[in-house]
Formats: structure tokens, C-alpha cells, sequence
RNA sequence: GGUAAGGUGCCCGAGUGGUCAAAGGGGGCGGACUGUAAAUCCGCUGGCGGAAUGCCUUCGGUGGUUCAAACCCACCCCUUACCA
């Protein structure tokens, strides 16, 4: 289908559920000119763990790979060599360059459970912004003014709240707008948040003499939480190399008030087919919950195939509304056939300490084959094949050794 | 360089000499209810310990005063604002 679809169909397609787009009217003048155009996304490589919140960009690139554009993966290993540009997680590693590119290698292989490998070109931009000199630096922060970064309201309310702000954060916006100098990207795609730094690249563009890339950002998805953007600091995060059953789970741990907006960005569902979930969703026509389980057999298939989404689905409803045990579950190996059972949490149940552990079963969350262990002090004669359950969720097989 | 306000537990934030492992909220965890949804309710939320009115670690850092310090004093580090 490469260069069949006309420009205005593509951008029909491609705009779809976007949050800003710069501009229409550019973008459809690009894809008249150009068969194939250059779309850039930036990816940080100390956080190579990619969950749905990626998806949703991926799959926009996906899209514009399927009308026959190339996508540019720029791989930020030399931002994250540095560290991090607000300085408010001091926990957040400095990558070596070996470590950013084994990173690298782990985004990118999980990236192409979505994208086409074919038609993406991977670029780490130490390659370019390494050599620079700080008059380099210089000359090119001078492109950009004060006010104009102010722009960004992160800026802004942290300024209005006397928060620092360090003179390196200026920076960072400026090497990634030098990224798009470099890949001489025609669009550049990103998530809500990134919106500030794309516009940042257009200017820089064009100080350069280049023509400025069009900016299409997406919408950022919150996650199992319901509340706060998907995220693997704030653990409300639904991985790609989550286990089908656990991505199963997690999806259908997701608010119901979620459920559309994951349906819209991270299916392929056709809008009449939304406009029909909508409908029977309103006149209290379905369990909220049958249209949810349809939700993550659809997303999980993506990443796994129908087959293992079904079984995981199958599973899910053996397992918490006909309350049975999950067919494969971590396995301890004891090698005592007793233990007491703090003991047994905190060194094979990754319980984090004794106090936790007692805590635990003071509250009655710590069961073996279905019966609550409610007394701290109980030593467990272990049988083979007894199940460890811990609150609702975690089930352990003990078996000896 | 000057002046002022700040730095408290995962986060926000109260506390200004003992009753402080530190109010309150958020988050998290466990339980009830349920559709592993939302809302709601109950409980827990530094570690060690069978338990204690027990011990250890924690209120930016280091030293000091005191029987006793998150709190008082000294010096230092960091943040912000205004001034130069």
C-alpha cells in the first residue's frame, strides 16, 4: 500500500485522537511533497521497560510506517548519560554508554512488537551532540530566549512557586530540537507532555535553514490507578513484557471510566464498533465488566496472539469469579519440612521485612490451601504442592526440595 | 556579598525541650462489599522482638548545651525571594 493513500486520507488517519497537531495544513503539504517522510520519536534508554503508555505513540508511528514513511528512533543515550534534567529524582541512573546501548537494544526489540523493523532507523544522539564544544553550546542556546522557555508551564508554575529551576533544564529542550536539526525530521511525534519540546524543535529547525517538522502529540494514557499517567515509578503500569496473565489482570483492574479511552488509542476497533460499546455501556445494556474482559482479549492478543489472549482470559475467569487457583504459579522450594511462617514470607515471599510479614497475617491476608494463617506464630509443616496465598493476588506453590 | 523565608517519614504537611516513631491528608498494603471497576466502611503503614511502660535507626550535615533535642546554641551544606 506504500504511496497508494492519497495525502488527505492519510491525514485523516493520522490526526486521529490526536491532542495538538502543528499544523494540518503543514503536515498535508509534507505528505503531497514527500512519499516518504522522516518521523522522529525520541526515547529516554534508562527506562527500557515499554508499557501500553508507549503503545499508544508506537502505534501512531506504526500507522505512518503502514503509509510507507520512515520513523526515526532517536535513542537518548547522552541526555541519560547525564542524568536528569530537573534533578528531582536523584535516584534516576546515570547509563554508561555501554548500559544505554544494551537499553537500547531491550526498548527497541519491544518496540517491534509494534513497529515495522524495516522502516525504522535507530540513531543515538551522543553520536552528535558528544562532539559538540560548549561554544557549540552556546551558539545554540543563543537561538533560543528566556521568555520562550518560560513558555512551558512546568517552567512557569515551578518559577511562580519558587522551585528551582536549573540553567541545564534550558538545555535539554535545545538538544533535542538539535536531534531533529540532525535527522532533518520531517514530523516529530510524542506524548502530550513532550508538546513544549516539539515546538522547541520546530524553531530550532528553522534557525538552521531547515523547514520546520510538523508536531503530532498523543494523548498520554493514565494508568491501573485511573489517575496518574501511566508510569513505572508510580507502579500503575502495564507492560509489554508483562506475562499474558498479568497484563490480562491488570487490564481488567483498570477503572471502568478508562475503559473507552484505552479501547480508542490502544485498538484497532473500527468507530462504529466504539460507538456500539458506548451505546450499550449507557443503557446499562452489558456488565461494564464483559465489555472490559472484550478490552483485554483485544490488547493482549496484540502482543501475544489471539490464542494465548483467550486462555488468559479463560483463566482470569477461573480464577476470580469461580475463585480456583492459577494453573502455574511462582514455586518456593523448601528445603525444611517445617518453617514458621514469618520466616517462610520473608525469605522466599519477598515480604520486605518481619514486621511486614506479621502485619500480614495479623490481618488476616497470609493463607495456606485456603485457610487464613491469622497467628504470627505458626510453624508450617509443609506438604508438597500446599498453596501460599497472600492477600488477593499472590499465589505461591511450595514444593520441597 | 546583604536581608528574609525555608529543608520533617514514599509524597504533601503539622509539630518548637520530655506524654514524638512524630498530628492530618495523599499514596500503598490487608480485610468487608463487588465485576481483581468505582464509591463506601474497618484496620495497618521504620526496623528488631513472643511480648513489654523494651531496644535500634529516622526530622539537611557536623559538633555542643541538657538527666532529656525534630524542637535550644554554633558552624556548615542546600533551596527560594528581594536587594547589590
Amino acid at each position: 500500500m506504500v504511496g497508494l493513500v492519497r495525502p488527505e486520507e492519510q491525514l485523516k488517519e493520522l490526526s486521529k485522537n490526536h491532542v495538538s497537531l502543528i499544523s494540518e495544513e503543514e503536515l498535508l503539504e509534507k505528505l503531497k511533497k514527500k512519499r516518504s517522510l522522516r518521523v522522529k520519536l525520541g526515547v529516554d534508554p534508562s527506562r527500557p521497560d515499554l508499557h501500553l503508555g508507549h503503545a499508544v505513540v508506537l502505534r501512531k508511528l506504526r500507522l505512518f510506517q503502514e503509509f510507507g514513511h520512515q520513523v526515526v528512533l532517536i535513542i537518548g543515550d547522552f541526555t541519560a548519560r547525564i542524568g536528569d534534567p530537573s534533578g528531582r529524582s536523584k535516584t534516576r541512573p546515570m547509563l554508561s554508554r555501554e548500559e544505554a546501548k544494551a537499553n537500547a537494544e531491550s526498548y527497541s526489540k519491544q518496540a517491534f512488537k509494534i513497529q515495522n523493523r524495516d522502516l525504522t532507523e535507530i540513531r543515538f544522539n551522543s553520536e552528535w551532540l558528544d562532539p559538540m564544544s560548549f561554544e557549540d553550546v552556546i551558539r545554540l542556546s543563543s537561538k533560543y530566549t528566556v521568555a520562550r522557555m518560560m513558555e512551558r508551564h512546568d517552567f512557569a508554575r515551578r518559577y511562580s512557586e519558587n522551585e528551582p529551576i536549573g540553567v541545564s533544564e534550558f538545555l535539554y529542550p535545545l538538544a533535542q530540537a538539535y536531534d531533529s536539526v540532525v535527522v532533518k525530521a520531517d514530523v516529530e511525534i510524542g506524548g502530550e507532555d513532550q508538546f513544549f519540546n516539539l515546538v522547541v524543535g520546530r524553531k530550532i529547525q528553522e534557525e538552521y535553514g531547515l523547514e520546520a517538522q510538523a508536531i503530532l502529540t498523543v494523548p498520554l494514557i493514565e494508568g491501573t490507578d485511573g489517575k496518574l499517567k501511566m508510569s513505572k515509578s508510580y507502579d500503575n503500569y502495564i507492560a509489554f513484557e508483562d506475562s499474558p496473565r498479568d497484563m490480562f489482570g491488570k487490564i481488567m483492574s483498570i477503572p471502568d471510566s478508562l475503559m473507552m479511552k484505552y479501547f480508542r488509542l490502544l485498538t484497532d476497533k473500527s468507530d462504529a464498533e466504539l460507538a456500539e460499546y458506548d451505546r450499550k455501556l449507557l443503557n446499562n445494556a452489558v456488565n461494564p465488566r464483559d465489555i472490559k474482559l472484550a478490552l483485554a482479549v483485544e490488547i493482549t492478543s496484540q502482543f501475544f496472539g489471539r490464542e494465548t489472549a483467550l486462555n488468559a482470559e479463560e483463566e482470569f475467569i477461573s480464577i476470580f469469579r469461580n475463585k480456583e487457583l492459577p494453573e502455574e504459579m511462582p514455586e518456593i522450594k523448601l528445603p525444611a519440612k517445617s518453617i514458621s511462617i514469618v520466616d517462610l514470607l520473608v525469605s522466599h515471599a519477598n515480604i520486605s521485612s518481619r514486621s511486614e510479614a506479621r502485619r500480614l497475617i495479623d490481618q488476616g491476608g497470609v493463607r495456606v490451601n485456603d485457610e487464613v494463617l491469622d497467628d504470627i506464630h505458626s510453624v508450617l509443616d509443609v506438604s508438597e504442592g500446599d498453596v501460599l496465598r497472600i492477600g488477593k493476588k499472590r499465589f505461591y506453590r511450595l514444593v520441597k526440595c
